[in-house]
DNA sequence: CGCCTCTTTGATAAAAGTCAATCAGGGTGG
DNA sequence: CCACCCTGATTGACTTTTATCAAAGAGGCG
């Protein structure tokens, strides 16, 4: 389920990974990064549907993802999940253990993944060598904070078909970040845990795909998307309307 | 609109606000909380109806609300705007600007309000002499993750009235923990201003306060609610079910 | 091969939105 | 000081959206 790999000398370091424009390093000048080596002293592997941490556990790290991805989702008090986000390699998670040292929310990993541990003692330390660590991190839960808002708007104020095509348009755009295709790819989340995330029934979910596949927006089969038109699902969304 | 107000030595300080124990020094120590008291330099009145800052403007503070009440709102491309928190004294607004130092919101005064300026730059500076300020300052922004993943988790999987009800309960411990009373209050306000918040329209959530009145859970007039039955309040709303 | 989970699709019901009219206060100007 | 107006709130009738219930189909894995 979860796996511990210490780092050894010819592991890849931060100035040495390919997602260090992207992940905890993402701005920061080259002789920084270089300093943030040592930052990462352990990764944990995790396989399809093993949690990265629980509701509850003691939270004393952040995890950027390496490879793979993860759901992070809320408990109410009924056991009712509320998913909160969909997580892509060179993303951090666990920020929202930060206020009691405590997780307030399960991560589990959409298929098999590997995180790099960012222990927050060690930053504190690390951060008297780095001046502008501390503001990085802050950009961090900053981003972190943009997300979740821009999801409260999407779950506010837009209706079920802009909320899906936002998610697909939000999906492509960090895909083609990471230098996949932006048109092509695999849902690595069920309908249902679709739904969960946009407020919506996965029953929704699925009709909301046979009716933009029949509308030529995308193509769709189980988990394989195609987005055929990105320019009619980004105003559908209602983002860059012109 | 909005007047700024510098600091005398006669003025009170971090050390000696009744908020202390609620706003940016909660739960650093006595000795901590005296060495905060340069770093607010400058306070700034908004009336009624004012803006603290503006979506695009640069982002260099956070804000700490001393009394009075604002709203923060997201604006999208094409306009549409959707409230993502109102706050209340102790509370710290301004923090989803850091990412590009950019304010990324609006925020504004449901009432005269004043808010306390804290300097990000001076906070760093600050921050070498007292070693939790760094943490304590995350704690803040990750209970901020926190508000809006609840928020999430509130319109991604409530209905309509648990979400109203959900709302006064919030709204009732808050003002429990600033010392008013946690069953009656003015709402700060409007209708159509909670419906936003909530995901709702301005005729829900009147439907629903008549509703609530008429089966008892609260009396309500105007913006003047009276909680009636606050365990039935907080059933409804789905949290402490037992 | 068969079971199990995920997905699709249909019929129907419930929730919430829209449109519209009326009402209540608060503030302003005559 | 009072009438009027303007904004915000309430309530009703009706529509639309989305959820619920149900059944059947499609892959994937042991």
């Amino acid at each position: 389920m979860q796996r511990k790999i210490t780092i050894t000398p010819e592991s890849t370091r931060c100035s040495t990974c390919m997602l260090s424009d992207i992940c905890l390093p993402v701005g920061m000048a080259r002789d920084e990064v270089e300093k943030l080596d040592e930052l990462v002293q352990e990764r944990i592997r995790i396989t399809k549907g093993g949690t990265l941490f629980n509701l509850g556990e003691p939270a004393n790290a952040v995890y950027g993802i390496r490879f793979g991805s993860l759901k992070t989702q809320l408990e109410d008090a009924s056991g009712h999940m509320q998913i909160t986000g969909f997580l892509l390699p060179g993303e951090i998670l666990g920020m929202d253990g930060m206020l009691e040292n405590r997780h307030v929310s399960n991560a589990v990993a959409l298929e098999d993944s590997e995180v790099c541990v960012i222990h927050i003692q060690d930053m504190d330390v690390l951060s008297r060598h780095i001046p502008s660590l501390q503001q990085q991190f802050r950009r961090l839960m900053s981003k972190e904070i943009n997300r979740s808002h821009r999801l409260v708007m999407s779950l506010g104020s837009l209706r079920s078909e802009q909320r899906l095509a936002a998610f697909l348009v939000n999906l492509s755009q960090r895909l083609a970040t990471l230098g996949y295709s932006s048109t092509e790819f695999l849902l690595r989340m069920s309908r249902d845990e679709i739904g969960n995330y946009l407020g919506l029934t996965l029953e929704t979910v699925s009709r909301l795909f046979s009716r933009f596949a029949k509308e030529g927006l995308i193509r769709i089969h189980q988990r394989e998307v195609h987005l055929l038109d990105l320019p009619a699902l980004i105003k559908l969304s209602g983002g860059e309307c012109d």
